[in-house]
DNA sequence: TGGGTTACGTGACCTACATCACATTCTTTT
DNA sequence: AAAAGAATGTGATGTAGGTCACGTAACCCA
């Protein structure tokens, strides 16, 4: 499917948009291609843009003390990311963005998502609706972190996303789960 | 203050309104009474509402396996909380809100609530803002969990609501931090 | 005002997971 | 196809925090 099609309907499920009011919309995104590994927001930068993911696959990230990486979130197509504290705040990043594979995206900036909030009644309501999924989303995760152990995180992970398995290195799930990689290792191998 | 004025206060921060739109929007809220210790939403209800926290203070919590509580978040004064996940999916309530404290709250209807961000754009945009402050602050402590060892989610905790130590116990503290109440204890006598 | 419940402190011991170290395989790159 | 670098497996050992057990202090409320 086209990129701009897959947009459209991603909007679709939460927004009524006329075909007019969807091109004007779909003006304010950039689309962009980027290679394995490469990097999308470093900590430290000045934030500007969100992401939606065409296709690839791209990692959310933070890294402690210089050693440890914490993911918070695999982006998948479909899914937004960014380090949405410091575009909201204006402040620096202190999580970084890169691609697990190859991937394509659509940037959209702060500005033009509040300039297009302002204008659509109903891209307002699809950004809410949007922000609600994560935000709930993001609380069954933190439950998940406090009631149960790696095991049951783990499975619970492959459950949600059986693609992941084959698509990111195990290190990278350890990394999800807020384990260290060896400790994960043990867990599949009994 | 009154309790109109709280909420208008809160609204205001964020959207904008005219004085009879506030009033329209503010007849949508029913104010309830409750007591130290009684229940608000019990895990298997259904949901249907919002609560909006004018005095007192509640918590949201986690029941595992009818032993351990794991609190989602405590609500004070201009908090909102509720099962949203439950609210939002029409699903039966996984999580329990209850008074720590004799509490005032408002509470607004999952309909009502979409029924006023459809008639005014201004809600829609105020209800897109709290639940992004709301997503960011989860994400936040997502990391903190996967980062930060007890003693520094501890001091974490008390830096950002110093009110807390005073107004609830200890081992709701220690259930908020997702650790035993007895290691808790020895932390702070050390 | 006293008896029962809830909150809190502390010792002894246990366990899940981290860390370090090194071996093995798989994947790039040239 | 060889060399270098990632990713993974696995043993030995350390440790933060859990669990159990018991004692004391604080707070209801009848």
């Amino acid at each position: 499917m086209e990129t701009k099609a897959i947009l459209q309907q991603h909007i679709a499920k939460t927004a009524v948009l006329t075909e007019e009011e969807f091109d004007y919309f779909y003006s304010h995104f950039k689309p962009l291609s980027f290679k394995k590994g490469q990097t999308i927001i470093s900590a430290g930068d000045k934030v500007n843009c969100e992401y939606f993911v065409i296709s690839g696959c791209l990692k959310a990230f933070f890294i402690n003390d210089e050693i440890k990486m914490y993911i918070l979130q695999f982006a998948m197509p479909t899914w937004w990311t960014s380090d949405y504290s410091a575009l909201y705040n204006q402040t620096e990043a202190t999580i970084n963005v890169d691609c697990i594979t190859d991937a394509e995206v659509l940037c959209l900036s702060n500005e033009d998502r509040e300039k297009l909030c302002k204008e659509y009644h109903q891209v307002e309501h699809f950004f809410r609706w949007r922000t609600n999924k994560g935000y709930i989303a993001s609380q069954k995760r933190l439950l998940s972190f406090m009631n149960n152990n790696v095991k049951a995180r783990y499975e619970e992970l492959l459950a949600l996303y059986p693609q992941l398995y084959n698509l990111v290195p195990k290190h990278l799930i350890a990394a999800y789960l807020g384990v260290s990689r060896e400790t994960l290792s043990r867990l599949y191998n009994s």
